[in-house]
DNA sequence: CCGATGCTTCGATGAGCAACGAAGTATACT
DNA sequence: AGTATACTTCGTTGCTCATCGAAGCATCGG
């Protein structure tokens, strides 16, 4: 017969197993507690809502003395999520994007950057054919990797799994692509390195400084 | 604030809207009452689930006599659909593919071929450099065009619409990529069209003709 | 060791909601 | 018109499951 995706459909469709998940698409690892509060609910539920979490392998957890740290189980996850949000907010919602702002402007989705500056960011490249997009794709161009290079990034290692190095992400906020895949973790986690922004330490957002956005948009000659 | 993912999950999460709406993936208008018998409720009950379905923009709806046509609201829909039976089946199931063997073989996934056929033919395509993939999309080559033009195929109305031509869909029951997209379109109606295959009138299977599927193979270039 | 912290198990409570029987509305067939 | 068919509305029932209090187990820090 036809597979059971009510089981896993269920998973997301209480509303404190949401919470939880969609904190968890910042791709920090967190503690049952941290989870007990974004889901505002009792060590007790959220442990009984983790144990269902877990077992349907929607999350992992590596357990570190007396915590327990839970993840999305892999960015296929992550990705089921984001197409919820996209279709759902295409769906429900007049206004567009999130109501905090600095939400809007940046933030993380998964292991890559999302929001205007991301979206900006994913045309600024396609522009300067870095990467070369076909509707709901991309690739990088030979340019394109040597313009990372120069930038200091290691293609050993980007290349190095089996996800794809460029993957084309449907902003929930903007509707419109930005960059994730390897090449996406990347440009976050350079941006962070170089200290042109950080993360905040408990939403998704990501602040740039105003030194820090002017290189970031000088480097990829966002406009 | 986020947007509300589980509300949009709920719709999936129980079991009867979720037959419904895997009936639903044929790509068949189907009747109020057909879905209730597909989903083993009485006819008060669907009409429940439809409403709610309805509201939330799953399915669209048109009225024809004393009958009410559901349909999925769109490509969007079913890809959700797909991709939550690819996860849960790499989860749940050790044994792989659907238990029927005719839907193992060749079934509708909403409007194109899936299954071991639908797979192998994405190869060959590749093989021959008709389509051209990069790890998760795919575009069509210019020979692969004339290819398809030889066929008879008329790309003023598969590039007519805002669907991309090619898209690789990935296969819950073989786990690897078939053809979505308008050109998946084309070649499923043509191969219906030619006689090569028949729909199975109840089950989402494609069953194919002895002659039909030499033809097929032939056609393609499937090995 | 002992208290504090993090997480889990158990049992009870309660709310939400799927399900259906019964009755109502709309359309079609003759 | 009159009956059958398709779908909807209403009210009731009953089950599932999220929730929390209380108590238990594990780990850390002194």
């Amino acid at each position: 017969m036809e597979p059971d995706i009510a089981s896993l459909a269920a998973m997301i469709a209480d509303p404190s197993r949401a919470k939880m998940l969609t904190a968890l698409l910042s791709g920090k690892a967190l503690t049952a507690t941290e989870l007990a509060l974004e889901a505002d609910i009792t060590a007790q539920t959220a442990s009984n809502h983790l144990a269902k979490l877990l077992e349907k392998e929607l999350l992992v957890v590596r357990k570190q003395g007396r915590h327990k740290y839970f993840q999305l189980a892999g960015e296929h996850i992550a990705r089921l999520l984001e197409n919820l949000m996209v279709l759902n907010h295409n769906i429900t919602s007049i206004k567009t994007g999130p109501n905090d702002p600095s939400l809007k402007v940046s933030r993380v989705c998964y292991d890559h950057m999302a929001g205007e500056i991301a979206v900006a960011l994913y045309a600024a490249l396609l522009k300067q054919e870095i990467i070369i997009d076909k509707v709901d794709h991309c690739t990088l161009s030979p340019a394109g990797e040597r313009f990372f290079i120069t930038l200091g990034a290691d293609f050993t290692t980007i290349k190095a799994t089996t996800r794809p190095v460029c993957r084309p992400c449907l902003d929930w906020s903007e509707r419109r692509s930005h960059l994730a895949g390897t090449l996406g973790q990347w440009i976050l986690n350079d941006a962070l390195h170089k200290g042109w922004a950080e993360r905040d330490l408990v939403t998704r957002a990501i602040h740039f400084s105003p030194r820090g956005k002017r290189a970031f948009f000088n480097c990829y000659a966002i406009v």
